[in-house]
DNA sequence: TTGTACGCGTTATCAC
DNA sequence: GTGATAACGCGTACAA
């Protein structure tokens, strides 16, 4: 009946047989063999006979047959997946944090699930839930500002309780018994202020973000310790807190009008990058006039102009660390309930906002 | 025998029993009924009696009881997961289209997996073989630079072959057969190239890369239209073709001293921000002496001094589009073998790097 | 050497 | 109104 009719439609009809991939079952049927048979045959068991073997193997190689995942995860309570729940996924240091841990991860067979939680509680408590009937075998996450806000962490506890592992990283809680990583915030931010006090500032201002966020505070905590440390005091009106991680032009705006300051260390990158606008428009000279120095070492601090000395956070290194330490609390047998927190070092990435 | 030791102590070996999630047979082993009978009480059925449903409903939620997604998985064949494979995930672009999927996914109950190729074909490979045994009802994807550079899409074809719905984006071919979303990159090219003509620009350079990547070629090609159809000639010592998107200073850097240009349209927004900051070295005025136009509304352009004049991507629309697509094409019970591309309008996003 | 039976957790169908 | 059974796809202990 579709004698003259293109190639393609032919082809076209012979797959549609063969879709929705083989099964060992449908190979055991047209073989004529058992479902067990034809199992051990494409595990090379030493219990089949060579030309069984040889016969199943091809016809399985013929039809692409590859075993369903879904059922194997079922059969053996492991799904080889790492769910993944991150604030934000449109930034660099999370998604350097991921690449690190699909590095570790895929090199072990394991998938990588990302959830953002956008910064909502809600958000990442539903994806947790989510993942956690079955998707994943462990948590690596960074928990949303909302979370740290809010300072509630049964979502993760009911996770660990059903014992399923959690590394956290980055943004971290004490409320929570699991394992952690993080970078030394605060000997980062104090390593940069203590540059520029060297190089002979005196008047160090700060923008950061209001002290839930655990980061933040550590940061904070680091330039103050450097000021005082040397004999500086520390001034509030040079330090500005911002409710949250996101840009607010006008509040940095006015700060830099109205502090005087002739350094600046920021939570973030972008805090620094806008500044050095804000400085460059007033006719400043970066670094002779006044130095930067931001967090994160992303493409901004890279490419702006002046480029930024940074604190380097090393994302990719501590997402594999957290992989690593998930995997393995996966993968042990043992019930032993130790849970250790790893701290990574900061970096100083002196660039040309600051007096070589 | 623990009396006396720590509260906490005690607490944990109460949750020992608990751990691993509870299951419609514990369910049923602790209050004598059978599977089915629980099951169908926690759907609320009506077959079971109120005093039998309100028991067993009441019990479920003591024990925080949720059904395993992979045992549904596995009856209903259908994962309600969506594959998404970039070719890089530290970018600014592809994660855009990431939170896209995730927002309109999600909102439908579908978890998001994300592997990265990492620009190889290899790794895309890799996790596509990965990922089609089951773990996802469909796959979103954007091809690495190496497979546009193979032309080899046979991984393509077996997964669709097998009746897996793809959606590809961004990075694109013609040799499968599938859904896709682009944007419109030719027009997006033209329109950035006509805005510096129509500035007075005559001497309009373009940093691209090799033809085999699908955008950038289009993008080449709007470029040269604009400057055909407004009677400009295209000289090719104004063109500057780099192997990859990575960046390559040494080779921008001879460009920008050796080419004879005053306007400068790059195929994304790094090439462009460094190249401002060429210029300004050189001592230039931008956009006085000279204009910058690049690709993707991302941190760099926003926050590069002087910002950066864009074409924008819709990354988040670009997204959500070829979510609803797959979900679509997943849930539609017909075997209707129909393709559509959607193309997106890209936007000028005007600001300092080009005159007002 | 091959096959049978069972279990992973769930749901749908059918029998009682 | 409740329960037994089969099925999804796989692996494996045990039986033949």
């Amino acid at each position: 009946m579709y004698i003259g009719l293109p190639l393609k439609v032919t082809l076209k009809l012979t797959r549609a047989k063969v879709k929705s991939k083989i099964t060992l079952k449908d190979i055991a049927r047209e073989l004529e063999v058992s479902i067990s048979t034809v199992s051990k045959a494409l595990k090379n068991s030493e219990e089949i006979s060579r030309d069984t073997k040889e016969k199943i193997q091809a016809f399985a190689k013929l039809y692409n047959y590859r075993p369903n995942n879904i059922a194997i995860s079922l059969k053996n309570k492991r799904t080889k997946n790492i769910g993944v729940v991150i604030p934000d996924i449109v930034h660099h240091f999370f998604t350097t944090v991921i690449r690190g841990i699909e590095k570790y991860a895929n090199a072990r067979g394991y998938n990588v699930i990302v959830c953002s939680s956008d910064e909502s509680f809600d958000r990442e408590v539903i994806n947790m839930e989510m993942l956690a009937n079955g998707s994943i075998d462990g948590f690596i996450m960074s928990l949303s500002s909302e979370t740290q806000l809010k300072n509630d962490y049964n979502h993760l506890k009911e996770v660990t309780d059903q014992g399923i592992p959690v590394v956290l990283f980055d943004r971290i809680t004490n409320e929570v018994e699991c394992d952690k990583v993080i970078i030394d915030d605060l000997l980062g931010a104090y390593t940069a202020t203590k540059k520029m006090i060297d190089q002979g500032r005196k008047k160090i201002g700060l923008i950061t973000t209001a002290d839930y966020l655990s980061v933040s505070k550590a940061r904070t905590d680091g330039y103050q310790k450097a000021l005082t440390e040397h004999g500086l005091e520390v001034d509030e009106s040079r330090i500005l807190k911002l409710s949250s991680m996101e840009m607010d032009e006008e509040l940095i705006q006015d700060f830099f009008e109205n502090s005087d300051i002739d350094a600046l260390l920021t939570v973030n990158e972008i805090f620094a990058v806008y500044s050095m606008r804000l400085a460059q428009k007033k006719g400043m000279r970066i670094p002779e006039d006044m130095s930067f120095i931001g967090f994160t070492d992303g493409f901004l601090s890279q490419y702006a102009y002046p480029s930024l000395t940074v604190v380097a956070q090393h994302g990719i290194r501590m997402g594999e660390v957290a992989a690593q330490m998930l995997i393995e609390k996966v993968e042990s047998e043992a019930e032993v309930e130790t849970y250790q927190t790893k701290i990574l070092e900061p970096t100083l990435v002196v660039r040309d906002s600051t007096i070589n």
